[in-house]
RNA sequence: GGGCGAUUAGCUCAGUUGGAUAGAGCGUUAGCCUCCGGAGCUAAAGGCCGCGCGUUCGAAUCGCGCAUCGCCCA
């Protein structure tokens, strides 16, 4: 049994409507009443608009309705304490301590699983990060792999079935300007000095790599010398790539963000799927011919116009492999495919949304998450950031001066929508200031209080929590479930680490106000320390879902 | 020029089935250590929710227009 207070509130106000019933009582707009916690306190616990809603369908006066509607209210358990009509009709409730009493035990005995949806069947693939095998993961590609891995953890807890993938875009032209870079660092080394190409990867990585190449003459092959160039780029760009993308998933798994498949563009066209998708393409019509170049009508398909897949020289575009690897992804069976993506390929949403249309699937299997930018501070000032010029911050520095916990934390502070400042210092910082701490706090203060607390002589008499912070702490904790849905149905993660930062402040108010331990009152003790252990266990839970340890001692 | 997003307290930002007097942290100011972890707590000050019009019992929230900023495309 769930204790929803909005839910029992909801079905015992319905019921009270039907019994004032009358023949047309099936047309009354029941779905537009709403149960809603006030933010105002003196409102109650819970109030709803049902007489306002209805008034007009009844012909009756908001508040006289407000009224019928108490008095044929059934409430044989007792949950409901008061009732008001307040304002232009709005109805109030506050519940009472036998409510509360139980919606806590529900919640301690519920445990870990406190907030989980059972399994829905349907399947979601949460596809993150994706960066290109060119260099190593900086900042932003941190705030990719938190939101995604996060998604994934929320996504899995509220019913779906889940898996994570990691698209490898190891074709193309930067992975040859890749190859090209090293070779002209080899060169360098060798004593053949010439002016480093504009375009080329500039980063320290890329010296290393060459480096590492001319240390080691048994990772090339035997005749690399008497290659011709683009034979030496082609080997060099797939190595380094490698090489590379050996770096990423081992960043990646220290910031605990997993990834399952790593999916390659190259295999794309070596298994050619990429042919398979323009086919499929062609097969609905989609495509035509003009100035030797093969396109894709995406406009019909609320595109700006239509797009090349391949160009007049014969080369295809990104988006056919993107095609390809969406009608894959489709044909595997996911119901819905999450991309992560940064804000600055927001302009590939309707092609490619087109593109699943184009091959007969509804578009919402496909919804992209796409992340602003991240502001790297310290002090206050920013450290800038250019992939091109080297001059980068790049994950794992970021993670090896603030850890893992605080670097999650603070990506998912913000809506993936807002740019994002990152304060090195404030992420660092042991107080009140760094979010993660305040919340890691709580486990830790309460952990602690479990060692001191006695032991416990029998279940808890949850009835004598009736202080306002008491009753406060049991109503935020069981909004967490609804927390969750939110942040799985609108793929935003950071509606945790909010409803975390709340759960710290009200149970840090709560420490400051009452004494939890009581040697005076064994009794109330005991219920107290009952509830500081719930708020531990569905902190942690929280925490869990979006990567972030509960220690027990800081 | 077109598209997408943003605009809420001095600063950084929450605020989605439209609800009553719009919230939090930081910063500022004034307090609290006979007290379970002060890595904390209490309180005060601080708002034309960018602007205008509309929808309705009710708008930060929905619609239209405008302004400014950011990104993408040409």
């Amino acid at each position: 049994m769930t204790f929803s207070m909005k839910l029992m509130i909801r079905q015992k106000i319905e019921d009270a409507i039907r019994s004032l019933g009358g023949p047309s009582a099936q047309d009354w707009p029941l779905a537009s009443i709403v149960v809603e916690e006030p933010k105002d306190p003196d409102h109650g616990h819970l109030a709803t608009n049902a007489a306002l809603t209805l008034a007009k369908a009844l012909g009756q006066k908001p508040r006289t309705l407000a009224d019928q509607i108490i008095a044929a209210l059934a409430d044989p358990e007792g949950y409901i304490e008061s009732t008001q009509v307040a304002g232009p009709g709005f109805i109030n409730f506050r519940l009472s301590g036998q409510w509360w009493a139980q919606a806590l035990s529900s919640i301690i005995a519920t445990g870990s699983d406190f907030g989980r949806i059972p399994a829905t069947g349907r399947r979601v693939q949460v596809e993150y990060v994706s960066a290109n095998p060119t260099g190593p993961l900086h900042v932003g590609h941190g705030r990719g792999a938190a939101l995604g891995d996060s998604l994934a953890r929320i996504l899995s807890f509220a019913g779906d079935e889940v898996s994570r993938e990691y698209y490898v875009n190891d074709a193309g032209r930067q992975m040859r300007i890749l190859g090209a870079s090293v070779l002209a660092r080899l060169k360098e080394l060798k004593g053949s000095p010439l002016p480093f190409p504009d375009d080329h990867y500039r980063g320290q990585y890329i010296i290393d790599l060459a480096k590492t190449f001319l240390a080691s003459p048994q990772i090339g092959p035997k005749d690399f010398a008497d290659l011709p160039e683009p034979s030496q780029v082609a080997w060099l760009s797939q190595w380094a790539g490698n090489q590379i993308l050996d770096d990423i998933k081992k960043d990646l798994l220290d910031f605990r963000a997993i990834q399952e498949d790593w999916f390659s563009e190259r295999s794309l066209y070596e298994k050619g799927l990429v042919d398979e998708a323009l086919g499929a393409l062609k097969k609905g019509g989609h495509i035509y011919e003009k100035e030797q170049a093969l396109w894709f009508r995406s406009e019909p398909l609320g595109d700006d116009k239509d797009r090349v897949l391949i160009k007049s020289d014969g080369e295809k575009t990104y988006l056919a492999a993107d095609v390809a690897y969406h009608h894959n992804k489709l044909e595997r069976g996911y119901d819905l495919m999450v991309d992560v993506w940064g804000a600055d390929h927001h302009g590939y949403i309707p092609r490619v949304k087109a593109a699943v249309e184009a091959l007969g699937y509804d578009r919402e299997r496909l919804a992209v998450v796409l992340i602003q930018l991240v502001n790297l501070l310290r002090h206050g000032q920013v450290v800038t950031m250019s992939t091109r010029a080297g001059e980068f911050v790049t994950l794992r520095e970021v993670v090896t001066e603030v850890g893992v916990d605080a670097a999650r934390f603070m990506f998912l502070t913000r809506s993936h929508e807002s740019p994002l400042d990152f304060d090195l210092e404030v992420a660092k910082a042991q107080n009140r200031d760094n979010p993660v701490y305040y919340v890691q706090y709580v486990c830790a203060r309460i952990f602690s209080l479990r060692q001191k607390g006695s032991p416990s002589t029998g279940p808890a008499d949850l009835t004598l929590l009736v202080a306002p912070e008491e009753v406060d702490l049991v109503r935020h904790l069981s909004g967490f479930p609804e927390t969750v849905q939110a942040a799985a149905r609108r793929l935003e993660p950071h509606l945790l680490t909010a409803w975390l930062t709340n759960t710290a402040r009200l149970f840090h108010q709560y420490y400051g106000r009452h004494k939890i331990i009581d040697e005076a009152n064994p009794a109330l003790t005991q219920a107290r320390l009952a509830l500081a252990e719930a708020i531990r266990q569905v902190t942690v839970i929280g925490l869990t879902l979006v990567g972030v340890s509960a220690p027990e001692q800081m």
